[in-house]
DNA sequence: TGGTATAGTATACAAAATGATACTTAGGGA
DNA sequence: TCCCTAAGTATCATTTTGTATACTATACCA
C-alpha cells in the first residue's frame, strides 16, 4: 500500500477482523476479566480451536493479557490491556452504525415486500 | 449470536471487512466520485475481479452508488451514498487508533533489538 | 483492416480462514 | 481403578477469499 493513511486503517482492521475477535473484545470490555470457559460459553458456536487462536492473536498484539494459574484442572484468565482499551471507540462507532444499519435494512425489506 | 449488541457490531464489520473495502471507501470519501479505472489505478495489486466484487457488495449494501454512462468505451462512476457516509466515524476511529498502534509497534521492536 | 480503450465476465487455481472431531494432562472424587 | 474437569493440541475437511489469465463488446482512429 502506498498511502500511509490506508495502512493505519488496515492495522486496526487487521486486529479487529475475524468472525470472533470483536465479540471477544466486547465481552472483555464489559466484564473486565473472563476465564477461557466463560468466554467459550458466552459465544455459542465457537470451537476451542478458534477461540484459542483468536485469543493468541489478540495477546500477540498486546490487546489482551493472559494469566495462567498453575493448577489442575487449569485456570486461565483473560482481560483487556490498557492498550487494548484504546479500541473501544472503534467498537462503539461500529455499534452506533450497526443500529442505523438495522433500521436501514428493515426499511429496505419493507419496500421489497410491498 | 444471542446478544443483539454483538450483531450490531458484526453488521458494521461485515461491511468494512475485506482486504480492499476500507481502502475503496477511503478513496471515495476523499475524492467524492471515481471511475472504475481510477479506483483500480489507485490500488495497485488489486485485480479487476476483486475490485468488481467488492464494489458490487458495497453497492448491494447501499454504501456506494454506481452510475453507468451508456457509451463506448464504457464509463462507470462510483460514489459514496449519504448512507455510506455514516461509516466515516468508524474509519476515522480506526485511523486514530492506527496511529497509536504504529507507535506501539515501534516501541516493541526497539525493545526486541536492545 | 486492425489496434485501442473501458468495464467488465468466465474459468481455473491457490491460499487462508474456519469447522469438526479426537486426543492430552494430572489431581480429586466415587 | 476409572471418570471428571479446564484449557488446551493435533489432524483433517470444508468454506471463503484472493489471484491469474483469457475473453467480450463496440465505437473511434489510423
Amino acid at each position: 500500500m502506498k498511502n500511509p493513511d490506508e495502512c493505519l486503517v488496515e492495522d486496526a482492521l487487521g486486529i479487529l477482523v475475524g468472525k470472533w475477535k470483536p465479540i471477544i473484545l466486547l465481552h472483555l470490555l464489559q466484564k473486565g476479566t473472563l476465564r477461557f470457559s466463560e468466554l467459550k460459553h458466552s459465544m455459542p458456536g465457537i470451537t476451542q480451536k478458534m477461540l484459542t487462536k483468536q485469543l493468541r492473536e489478540l495477546e500477540d498484539e498486546d490487546i489482551i493479557s493472559r494469566i495462567v494459574y498453575p493448577q489442575v484442572p487449569p485456570k486461565v484468565e483473560y482481560s483487556i490491556t490498557e492498550y487494548g482499551k484504546g479500541l473501544e471507540p472503534i467498537l462503539e462507532a461500529m455499534h452506533e452504525w450497526g443500529k442505523k444499519h438495522t433500521l436501514h435494512k428493515m426499511e429496505k425489506d419493507n419496500k421489497k415486500s410491498s
